[in-house]
DNA sequence: CCGCGCTGAAGCGTATACATAAGTGGGGGA
DNA sequence: TCCCCCACTTATGTATACGCTTCAGCGCGG
């Protein structure tokens, strides 16, 4: 694999799992020193990672882990519920049938992964994904299946700042299966909605839950 | 200013005024000795295009300037809906009614612009511009607008595939008015169902002015 | 005492040199 | 004569070196 993408890569894991915490400078030396590779790799890391929103310029001169403020996860899921309601109507026009169909099966199974412990809290995040993935496929449009994947970075971050709330994440999993039958059903309307509904749900959560980390004093997982 | 930047300036000038073709092959050695610079701020430049969806990897090896075919275009109109309904449902909401008032004027203004030649034709896209400015700033929503700025380098390539056809800017600007209106008046819905409109008929005279250029035989403006 | 300017250093931007991989053409063998 | 393999060429990926910009700290002048 190229040197730069491997360095973006690691970089980028380190972000999103808070290993880099916001505000933390990336300097190149620094960063081609750690990461075993020259400056030049690195600068390209860098710049991808800025063109991303996962770092931001300070200065001319520095260049920092982008800040996750309540604010800006509130801008996050503005530009999620304009993105994944225009996808999830996309996809309900456009959509294979029989592949939502195995999607519903898997996810009517998922609230019981959540008792599986960790194995099965992958396990139930693979089957979200998976959705993710099928929708992309299914609007068949380029365009904004890459606006999507660049919101769902920043998603990611939120959702490990998020604590895993089984509740929430079945209540989740019955709100994504609203979406998938109104796919399948081919209801452009009722995908697009029930989308908004699964967005504000998981907003609502995720800032509780950010408010609650806070108040115990920034705690660190 | 910055080799790189200025590299990826006039890569972009020359893409979006089709100076460089569709498919035309952008290698690094090229276009640094025409550009008179060296690989590396070429090499950033490039990556920088391909990021933005104006340059595609054809193969490992070769970056060529993307296609616009009229399916990737219905697919851009596609996510600038989601994009810019969203934007004017919010800046209705957020919006400081005195900048947009002043665009009112403007815009009302604008259709006798078009009887000024080309000068007035500058300045008849340039108020268009600006009401593009003023919803990103009344989102307040950093990543919505850096979407909105990239879905918007795109149009400007359509933009200028279509021919400039003053009967439908006239039309153009009584939709853009009844955005302003929707979004003075803090009406959030019909300043979406308005921006829907909008790129409705933008789409149809896109389509309609790109097809009968084609059965012109490809005549090059 | 405050503000402007100088000087040093550190880091970034660019160029160039080198390594590597892929594609192509030619030659040899079947 | 055709096909396959090897070598060469070319372009990309990476590393390093150099020069310039910028920032911080200190000193001098008002």
């Amino acid at each position: 694999m190229r040197a730069s993408e491997r360095a973006y890569q690691e970089l980028r894991e380190e972000i999103l799992d808070g290993v880099l915490a916001p505000g933390t400078a990336l300097a190149e030396v620094e960063q081609a020193n750690r990461l075993g590779v020259s400056r030049t790799p690195v600068r390209e890391a860098l710049a991808r990672l800025e063109a991303d929103g996962l770092a931001t310029a300070a200065s001319a001169r520095v260049l920092q882990v982008s800040e996750l403020s309540p604010a800006s996860i509130v801008a996050l899921y503005e530009l999620r519920e304009a993105l994944e309601e225009q996808a999830a109507r996309l996809a309900a026009t456009r959509r294979d049938p029989a592949r939502f169909a195995e999607l519903h099966e898997r996810l009517t199974a998922a609230p019981q992964l959540l008792d599986d412990g960790d194995e099965g809290l992958r396990t139930y995040y693979d089957t979200v994904d998976a959705l993710d993935g099928e929708i992309d496929a299914a609007t068949a449009n380029p365009m904004l299946v890459s606006a999507l994947r660049s919101a769902r970075l920043h998603s990611a971050r939120v959702r490990r700042l998020a604590r895993h709330n089984p509740e929430r994440l079945r209540a989740a999993a019955s709100e994504h299966l609203l979406i998938v039958e109104a796919i399948i059903a081919g209801d452009a309307s009722l995908a697009a909605h029930a989308s908004h509904v699964h967005l504000h749900m998981s907003l609502r959560h995720a800032l509780a839950s950010i408010e609650s980390r806070q108040s115990d004093g920034h705690r660190v997982a």
